[in-house]
DNA sequence: ACGTGTACCTGCACGC
DNA sequence: TGCGTGCAGGTACACG
C-alpha cells in the first residue's frame, strides 16, 4: 500500500492517540514479516508521547522508554475505531484510554511491528541504512550526483533504493520520471547535472502534492478514518499502459525493471 | 562492491 | 462457475 505520502497521512491520523494510554492489546497468532514472538504487551499501561515517521516506518514513542516501529508492507492499514470486532487479517490492536481502538489489518503480512528501547531505535536493522528524506535539504543535486556517478543500474531502480533516498516507491518514481521527462531505463551515470536537478524537483513536488491530497488510493489504501486519498486522480503514467500520453499523445509503455512494472512514454521521456 | 533475481503472502482481475 | 495465471504500494537476502 504505502509510499511516503500514504505513511505520512497515516501518521497524521494517529495524532488522535497522542498523550493517551494503551489500556489493552490484541495480537493475532499470525507471523507478520517478523516473528509473532515480539512481545507487544510491553507497552500496556504506557502513554503515547510522540508519533513520528522515518522513511516508511511509523515510530511511536511511549512513556515507559519503549518505542513501536510499524511498517505497513504492501497491504497494511491502520484504522481507529470505536469498537474492535476482529476481521480477517487484523493482526494487532491497541485499546486507547479504554475507549477507542487502533487496529492493524494486513492481508499480505509484509508489514511488521517491533518494540525497542527508545534510545536504541537507530540500531534497528530496518532503520540502519536509510538515505535522506526526499523533502529534506539533504536530498539535493550535489548529494545525488555523487551517488549516481558510481552506478551502472537504471535510474528508476536506483531511486527506489532506500539507501539512496527513502520513501519513493513504484508509483511516485514512475510519476517523477514522467514529470522530469527522463526515461526509467537510463543508466544512472548518463544523467547530466541539470537532469538530476529536474528529477529531484519532480520528486519533491510530487511527494509534497501527494501528501497534501492524502496519498493515492490505488486499490485498498485508506487513512486511519477509512477515507481514501485523492492523488490517484492525478497520476499521469502509473498503470496507464497503452493509454495516450498526456504530454505527447503517444502510447504509454509498460516494462519490467527489477521485477517491478515501469510505465513511461517512449517518445517524450529520454 | 554492485546488480539481479527471489522470497515472503493474500486477493483480485482476467481469460479460457 | 471454476480454475490457472499474473499482478499488486516493500524489503532483505542469496547469489553471481
Amino acid at each position: 500500500m504505502p509510499e511516503l505520502p500514504e505513511v505520512e497521512t497515516v501518521r497524521r491520523g494517529l495524532e488522535v492517540i497522542r498523550n493517551k494510554k494503551i489500556t489493552e492489546i490484541f495480537r493475532s497468532n499470525k507471523k507478520l514479516r517478523f516473528d509473532s514472538t515480539i512481545d507487544i504487551k510491553k507497552i500496556v499501561n504506557s502513554e503515547v508521547i510522540d508519533i513520528k515517521r522515518k522513511a516508511r516506518y511509523l515510530i511511536i514513542d511511549f512513556s515507559n522508554n519503549k518505542t513501536a516501529i510499524i511498517h505497513l508492507g504492501m497491504s497494511g492499514r491502520i484504522s481507529i475505531k470505536d469498537q474492535f470486532i476482529k476481521l480477517k487479517h487484523d493482526h494487532f490492536a491497541f485499546k486507547i484510554n479504554n475507549q477507542e481502538w487502533l487496529i492493524y489489518n494486513d492481508p499480505r503480512r509484509f508489514g511488521f511491528i517491533d518494540i525497542v528501547k527508545t534510545d536504541k531505535i537507530d540500531d534497528h536493522k530496518m532503520l540502519a541504512r536509510l538515505g535522506p528524506e526526499p523533502l529534506s535539504d539533504n536530498f539535493n543535486s550535489n548529494y545525488l550526483s555523487k551517488i549516481l556517478n558510481n552506478k551502472t543500474i537504471n535510474i528508476k531502480t536506483a531511486m527506489m533504493d532506500n539507501s539512496v533516498v527513502v520513501g519513493v516507491g513504484n508509483i511516485y518514481i514512475n510519476e517523477s520520471l514522467f514529470d522530469s521527462a527522463i526515461s526509467p531505463l537510463r543508466s544512472c551515470k548518463t544523467l547530466k547535472k541539470n537532469e538530476i536537478e529536474k528529477l529531484i524537483n519532480s520528486i519533491k513536488k510530487i511527494i509534497a502534492e501527494a501528501i497534501k491530497l492524502g496519498g493515492s488510493s490505488i486499490s485498498d489504501y485508506q487513512n486511519t478514518k477509512g477515507e481514501f486519498g485523492y492523488f490517484q486522480n492525478l497520476l499521469k503514467v502509473y498503470d496507464r499502459s497503452n493509454q495516450d500520453c498526456y504530454r505527447c499523445n503517444a502510447k504509454i509503455e509498460r516494462v519490467i525493471q527489477n521485477g517491478r512494472s515501469s510505465f513511461y512514454c517512449k517518445s517524450c521521456q529520454f
